[in-house]
DNA sequence: GCCGTTTTCGGCCCGACTGTTTTCAGTCG
């Protein structure tokens, strides 16, 4: 059991003491716990043999240490199998509801024992829940609005759960003989958020026909499976643990260009695909690229020769979605899409200051190690008082050790001062221009007042962007506010009042925001907005989050040109400086420490 | 349930916002 997994076991037995009613303080030492597992470098299941090791862990106690080993060993927790039995499984995802947490789900259970989705749907249908407190006409609708988004989303895994499962199957797979590659294919390929199954293509001695018997029964002897469902001459299909599905196929390697082509998809883009071979005298299928007439195979070992027989350049996967990739890939013209690469630094972060983990001396470290030039750090402003948010006298004091950590890096990196200012309800923002004056990056976030009209909400938007001092407008609890429909704020008409003003939109790479999906990127890109992709990160190795955030931005067609942290240094800064002219304020950049050329590229 | 001690128990991050029971409980970050 890994790290992530016994995090997940602290964390709902944390949810669950909370529905019971449970004392608020031991439920807190098991979320503590929960994030110092994974926080943890090293595997817990590692220490398990080694308590003093565990309880050298802070948050963790001789109780907690013991709940570990129990987890390690039997992959649950006692507590919190006995909460679950005297509920249900299912009662914790009533929690993912909006607007639901455990005095809600408290309520439904002693009024009515529900105890699941399912049954909540069932007595929204009868009205078993009139007359209840606090369930109001306009409750249950919510609560309604709220089954059906989650139905939605159900049954997908976030592309970074998908590809923590990938990564330990291709290092099992790849270790067992006779194979030779181990690749993936399917929406992970494609860089989806949310990844419906898994699929897995090996090649090697025994995925020929006729020699697969022994590999098909080592993949089968795969320890997180939960369950298996096939297991046939060259396919492997089974649930791990998390009940994540996944297919892994053998095949020839002649075939495999084919087959991962074929398994790739998406399937509109292979339908217009075959469409296009039969036009051209070919039928293409999983096993190779083959004239009609005669059956001969003209391309089928790599993905690259079955596009150019069919006429079209290579399509990178993010774009296959049968949305005008394949007549881009026909006249050339498919664009250089942004890649990690490009990106010269990431423009928010938290510190210790706040709710990160780790102090900004840390923070530049990574970010140097990832071969950043720049870094911006952006902690929250005092509003956000759960996380210790700064006040004007406290951001002034982070600003200055900001300043003397970038003065002591000597140019290896250059550090911003930056904060996460909150907007309030009216569009002011909780710091004075005063003090936003003194940073180069300003990301203005919007944090509570989910139900908020839709005007009042796009409304209390527009008029924190105009303040002069914001760079970036970041995220919008997006999940919530943008991924509803209809929006609960008018995109449109923000992104093009961004556009206007030079206020850069913010794309955040974490997969658990899920911000902005491929569409509202597209509409930003039209608007003519420049992006800003950035993880958010809270401690230094969520700067790796930014590889999620670039394939989303692949999948939006996205170029380097597009995203304004592709620009080095003293690009960026001009750039900076842009907003202020378009906004017409006597706004004057605060010149940065040390040496910077203003004039690279 | 953890921690730090004043070694045996008391303290353990807060504030905005919504809906509504119009004074506060519940949710969220």
């Amino acid at each position: 059991m890994n790290n992530q997994g016994i995090a997940r076991l602290l964390e709902e037995t944390a949810d669950l003491l909370e529905i019971d009613g449970g004392d608020s303080f031991r439920i807190r030492s098991y979320r503590r716990a929960a994030e110092a597992v994974e926080q943890s470098t090293v595997a817990i299941a590692s220490l398990v043999d080694m308590p003093k090791r565990l309880l050298e862990i802070p948050g963790i106690g001789k109780g907690m240490a013991a709940n570990l080993q129990v987890a390690v060993r039997e992959r649950s927790i006692p507590l919190r199998d006995e909460l679950l039995a005297r509920y249900s499984a299912e009662i914790l995802d009533l929690m993912k509801l909006p607007g639901v947490g455990p005095k809600t789900v408290r309520l439904l259970w002693d009024a009515a024992k529900i105890a699941s989705i399912d049954a909540l749907e069932a007595a929204i249908r009868s009205g078993a829940l009139q007359g209840l407190p606090r369930m109001s006409e306009k409750q249950v609708a919510k609560l309604k609005k709220g089954i059906e988004d989650y139905r939605k989303s159900s049954g997908r895994f976030r592309i970074d759960h998908a590809e923590e499962a990938w990564l330990a199957l291709r290092a099992y797979l790849g270790a067992l003989s006779g194979v030779e590659t181990v690749t993936t294919a399917g929406s992970l390929r494609r860089g989806r958020e949310t990844v419906g199954d898994l699929d897995i293509l090996v090649t090697g001695p025994a995925c020929e026909p006729g020699a697969t018997g022994e590999l098909v029964e080592a993949i089968a002897r795969y320890e997180d499976i939960r369950d298996l469902i096939a297991k046939g001459e060259n396919k492997v299909s089974f649930h791990l643990q998390s009940s994540l599905q996944v297919d892994v196929r053998l095949l020839p390697a002649r075939s495999f260009g084919a087959a991962l082509q074929y398994f790739t998809g998406s399937k509109m883009h292979n339908v217009a695909l075959r469409q296009r071979a039969l036009r051209m005298g070919y039928t293409l299928n999983e096993w190779a690229l083959a004239r009609v007439d005669d059956g001969s195979v003209v391309a089928s070992e790599t993905e690259d020769a079955i596009y150019s027989v069919l006429g079209l350049d290579w399509i990178p996967p993010e774009l296959r979605e049968n949305l005008g990739e394949i007549e881009a890939a026909q006249t050339h013209s498919l664009p250089r899409l942004i890649a990690l690469d490009d990106l010269r630094g990431d423009l928010h972060m938290h510190t210790h200051a706040t709710d990160g983990l780790h102090s900004i001396e840390e923070m530049a470290e990574a970010a140097c190690a990832r071969g950043y030039s720049y870094i911006a750090i952006t902690d929250h402003s005092k509003n956000l008082a759960m996380t210790n948010g700064l006040n004007e006298e406290r951001a002034l004091e982070h600003i200055a050790r900001i300043r003397a950590v970038d003065r002591a890096l000597g140019g290896r990196i250059r550090v911003f001062a930056g904060i996460e200012v909150d907007i309030l309800t009216d569009g002011e923002l909780d710091l004075p221009d005063a003090v936003l004056a003194e940073m180069e990056i300003v990301i203005a976030s919007v944090h509570t007042a989910l139900q908020m009209p839709r005007e009042a909400m796009t409304r209390r938007i527009l008029r924190a962007v105009e303040n002069p001092y914001v760079r970036i407008l970041g995220h919008g609890t997006g999940r919530l506010l943008l991924r509803r429909e209809p929006y609960e704020v008018d995109l449109p008409a923000v992104l093009r009042r961004c556009a206007e003003l030079g206020v850069a939109v913010e794309h955040n790479a974490a997969p658990e925001r899920l911000d902005l999906c491929d569409r509202d990127l597209r509409l930003a890109l039209e608007a003519g907005c420049r992006l800003v992709v950035n993880t958010d990160a809270h401690d230094r190795r969520q700067l790796d989050k930014m590889r999620y955030g670039v394939r989303q931005l692949r999948r939006a067609w996205v170029r380097p040109a597009d995203v304004l942290n592709t620009l080095e240094v003293g690009a960026l800064l001009s750039a900076l400086r842009a907003r202020t002219s378009a906004s017409g304020s006597c706004f004057s950049l605060q010149s940065p420490v040390g040496a910077v050329s203003t004039n690279s590229s």
